[in-house]
RNA sequence: GGCGGGGUAGCUCAGUUGGUGAGAGCGCACGACUCAUAAUCGUGAGGUCGCGGGUUCGAAUCCCGCCCUCGCUACCA
């Protein structure tokens, strides 16, 4: 049984996902950013015998959703309910590997969340105090500053956002700009005093620092992005003028209808309600305490770059401030002590004709438009290889195809198929190896080491390195093939059942070190070698009830019983084989010109 | 403007704490094999490691300056 590499010695794993904004539907950058990584990592953790609790949802308040609503011209709630099912048809189908995605409409969620607040209130890192803000004078809502634009007062350009000017750089207030308007209905904002609740994240600061001081191993861009922000910081408003969002708990507020918490302040706590949500709807409500309360548990963080001061800052500050730990103490709140993030593991961009992924222009490739046509394993081999784990990274339907075609159909796919198909024909079963050549040795010792060299690699989140090393055995594999010439040993039974036995176990520990990566297609491999039962789980689609609230969908899964460990699984000879069908297809070369209809590419002109 | 990431073979990228003659895949040329999804295997061509200085016995790898590019810049999510 392969160790258990490096640092991560405790036995339970939080995995806490960025929440996909319920919108829109959401494209492959999103998924490639925050889905396939953590998933990879969550299964891999599984695999290696720790408890993982792996947790995220939809983040449905705010104001962007409000505006898609009157835009869509359905009620809010309605629209939300929409992308929320959107959304999670699309992750279930990519098989992520959720013990539970829920969402932030939930009457727990809710209530977690006053609940934090009130804790930080308690403990002073809360503070009401007056400000001044834009609002739309027909809504009354908060109109958040890049929804202002107007003529920019330093170099007159007539389309400058409200926070800064695209055509001078500038960064603006918008009270400064020239002939404000909205950009959702063009009048004219109204700027107001308001009171609103701000965390007090200079009171946090210096506990901050410590705490950042501690945490050495992340990405370096985490880390330093991290640190800077912490050198200057303001106190930030949790609150909104909105009618949608969670209530602020207390006299006075609870009841005003345009006073909401900031989407942000909530959708960070969605890690921990998700967490109690998830222990209720298994039958033991404290089970998350182990998750949250154990120091010795590792929380991971997965998101985009765009969410790093959420994680790395804005939480770690709720947290401290909820724990009584922050520059002037307090007492722990309502659900005790709780963990600060141990990893925050943030991805690139994933960008199309080098910019960023938008809609709007027409950049855009959805997920469940790509999962009808290619099927999951092939975008998740596809991100795990050469997703924006480092840097940003181009996504082109060449680069796509060139990657499906040569490295995951003709160099994996092929060797399963070559390897079974010669088994299945000689001998119909696993065959009886005899004596092992050096030859042999030296491909089975080198596919064993791998398991060390890959999970090192997935501990810590290093994918594309972790499946370069696998596919890395792929291509050994292949070569002692043509080494050995299996083919033409039909004078020699015993040899040859040795040769085949040796790429058939090779075969069987790639498809192991590959679960993680490409569930759906381990799960057949698996069951094509004589394996029974569900090797690796896929996440289910439930209707769950809530009382006093509506049903909605969520994706749970029984992971801990699927069968996969991370270690060699020995191949059983004389277990029956059957003419292998070709796992992956391969894709016409004309999808690299073109694209497909519902994306196509476009050319200059 | 400030901060951060990149700039390595035609393309996409690896290159740990500076050290044997700079790598992989794809593409290209030639060859081998024919079990397999016309897949696989071997050989070869091809690079001033963005530019200019510096530290060092020695730098793609450290320091300084510059150029190009992408992103972030917190009350957008």
């Amino acid at each position: 049984m392969g160790d258990i590499v490096g640092p991560m010695t405790s036995s339970r794993v939080l995995t806490a996902v960025a929440w996909p904004y319920a919108n829109g539907p959401r494209h492959i950058g999103h998924v490639s950013g925050f889905g396939v990584p953590s998933d990879v990592y969550s299964r891999y953790m599984r695999m290696s015998g720790h408890q993982v609790l792996m947790v995220s949802g939809t983040d449905e308040h705010g104001t962007p959703i409000s505006v898609q609503a009157e835009k869509e011209g359905v009620p809010v709630r309605e629209l939300a309910d929409k992308y929320n099912r959107v959304i999670v048809e699309d992750l279930q189908g990519l098989g992520l590997s959720y013990d539970l995605f829920t969402r932030t409409t939930t009457k727990n969620h809710y209530r977690v969340t006053q609940e934090m607040f009130l804790s930080l209130h308690r403990n002073g890192y809360v503070v009401a105090r007056p400000t001044r803000g834009a609002i739309s004078p027909s809504t009354g809502r908060t109109l958040p500053d890049r929804y202002i634009e107007g003529t920019c007062p330093i170099c007159g350009y007539a389309s400058a956002r409200g926070d800064q000017c695209d055509n001078c750089g500038n960064q603006l207030d918008p009270i400064d700009l020239i002939d404000p308007r909205s950009r959702i209905n063009g009048e004219t904002p109204q700027f107001v005093e308001t009171e609103h609740f701000f965390l007090d994240l200079p009171a946090l600061a210096e506990s901050l620092t410590e705490w950042l001081k501690t945490r050495e191993d992340w990405r370096p861009n985490v880390i330093k992005f991290s640190q800077h922000l912490i050198d200057d910081l303001k106190p930030r408003a949790i609150t909104r003028d909105l009618d949608w969002g969670v209530p602020v708990p207390l006299d006075g507020w609870r009841d005003e209808p345009m006073k909401r918490l900031y989407v942000w302040f909530d959708a960070v706590i969605g890690y921990l309600s998700a967490s109690i949500e998830w222990a209720a709807r298994t039958g033991d409500p404290d089970a998350w305490q182990s998750w949250w309360l154990d120091p010795e548990t590792t929380a991971s963080y997965f998101m985009g770059k765009d969410n790093i001061v959420f994680h790395s800052v804005i939480w770690p500050g709720i947290l401290l401030g909820h724990n009584g730990q922050g520059d002037h103490g307090g007492e722990p709140g309502t659900f005790g002590v709780l963990d600060l993030p141990t990893e925050v593991v943030s991805s690139e961009y994933l960008t199309m004709s080098g910019s960023k992924f938008s809609s709007s222009r027409g950049h855009v490739i959805y997920v469940g438009d790509f999962l009808r046509e290619f099927g999951p394993d092939a975008l998740r081999y596809f991100i795990a290889v050469a997703g924006p784990e480092n840097q940003d990274t181009d996504f082109t339907w060449e680069e796509f195809v060139r990657r499906n075609n040569t490295e995951l159909a003709a160099q994996w796919g092929n060797l399963v198929n070559r390897a079974v198909s010669m088994a299945w024909k000689n001998v119909g079963a696993i065959p009886q190896p005899g004596e092992l050549q050096d030859v042999d040795r030296t491909l089975l010792d080198a596919s064993r080491a791998a398991f060390d060299v890959v999970g090192e690699a997935l501990s810590h989140s290093h994918f594309k390195h972790g499946i370069g090393e696998v596919m890395r055995i792929v291509g050994l594999a292949n070569q002692y093939l043509s080494e050995t010439e299996p083919w033409k040993l039909k004078d020699d039974p015993s040899r040859r059942d040795t040769v085949l036995w040796t790429v058939l176990q090779v075969v069987s520990d790639c498809n192991v070190m590959f679960t993680p990566f490409m569930p759906h297609s381990a799960q057949k491999i698996y069951q094509m070698l004589g394996g029974e039962g569900v090797w690796a789980a896929l996440p289910q689609l439930r209707t769950v009830s809530e009382d006093g609230g509506p049903d909605y969908p969520v994706l749970m899964g029984d992971y801990a019983s699927a069968a996969a460990v991370w270690a060699s699984r020995p191949i059983v000879p004389g277990t029956p084989l059957a003419k292998p069908e070709p796992l992956y297809a391969k894709l016409d070369d004309k999808l690299a010109e073109t694209g497909p209809e519902w994306a196509p590419i476009e050319h200059e002109g």
